[in-house]
DNA sequence: CCCACTGCTTTGAAAAGTCAAGCGGTGTAA
DNA sequence: TTACACCGCTTGACTTTTCAAAGCAGTGGG
């Protein structure tokens, strides 16, 4: 392990008093800044690491590189460095299995963020899929 | 306003560039420290300010107080100032309807986090819902 | 009276995240 | 060939967020 993630051990108090849970380890993870907005561009597609800082929005690379070492600890995600025809080394970071099944929970926010989020908004009529 | 939260403006860049996106506001509010603890404490009935501050496991008051202010002005809870026999002012936080509905989100990862956290893991036999 | 409990607020320091710049490399167009 | 735009990062300084600990006002019990 390369780097110390607070969600790793069992440092977290709460862990101490119930034992493990693995649904509070799974907040704990999905809770970390930009983690869901990386699974959600991703389940778009593979992407690079630009590509990917891009789609996600506003996340500086130093943040982005430090959140995708971790997730593919977690094997939420898969790194690849591809080489295209012998040159040009571009790193592709895709979803694994794992991963894309957080497809239900970025669901589960998409339709309450759809029902509770855009009332009273100025602007908003129609909710396309950004 | 009392406070001014980071998801709450058009400050975000990725706001400015796509419009109005009601899941990445949702994905927003939901990745804010212990918020995703608060709600699903708060899914098992209404709690006073330090029994939901041991419910949620670790979160010390003074980011407490400022989530729940939070989530209060986004309508997810509701904050009521019970007088038991004319005395003791106690605070009771309760999820409103928009909050009840974050049951979908909580579930979601729970599946998520039972199916894929789990393994490997040691000392982990069966998962009690802590 | 003293201690434990309630719901918070304050303080200062540590951790996390951000910004801007830069590095080595490639590819494209002047 | 020189220049500039892209790629995937890394570095270091700066800002924001979170933290533990203490404290405050009040209630209730031994």
């Amino acid at each position: 392990m390369t780097t110390l993630h607070p969600s790793d051990g069992p440092s977290a108090s709460a862990t101490a008093e119930r034992g493990f849970c693995p649904v509070y380890r799974a907040i704990g993870v999905l809770q970390e800044k930009w983690v869901l907005h990386i699974v959600r561009s991703l389940l778009n597609g593979e992407k690079g690491f630009n590509e990917l800082a891009r789609a996600v929005g506003g996340c500086n690379s130093a943040t982005l590189t430090q959140r995708l070492e971790h997730l593919e600890t977690l094997s939420i995600i898969n790194k690849r460095t591809e080489d295209t025809h012998g040159k040009l080394a571009r790193s592709v970071y895709t979803l694994t299995a794992g991963g894309r099944e957080l497809q239900g929970v970025i669901d589960a926010i998409d339709t309450w963020g759809r029902a509770h989020l855009s009332e009273g908004q100025p602007g908003v009529v129609g909710a396309q899929d950004c």
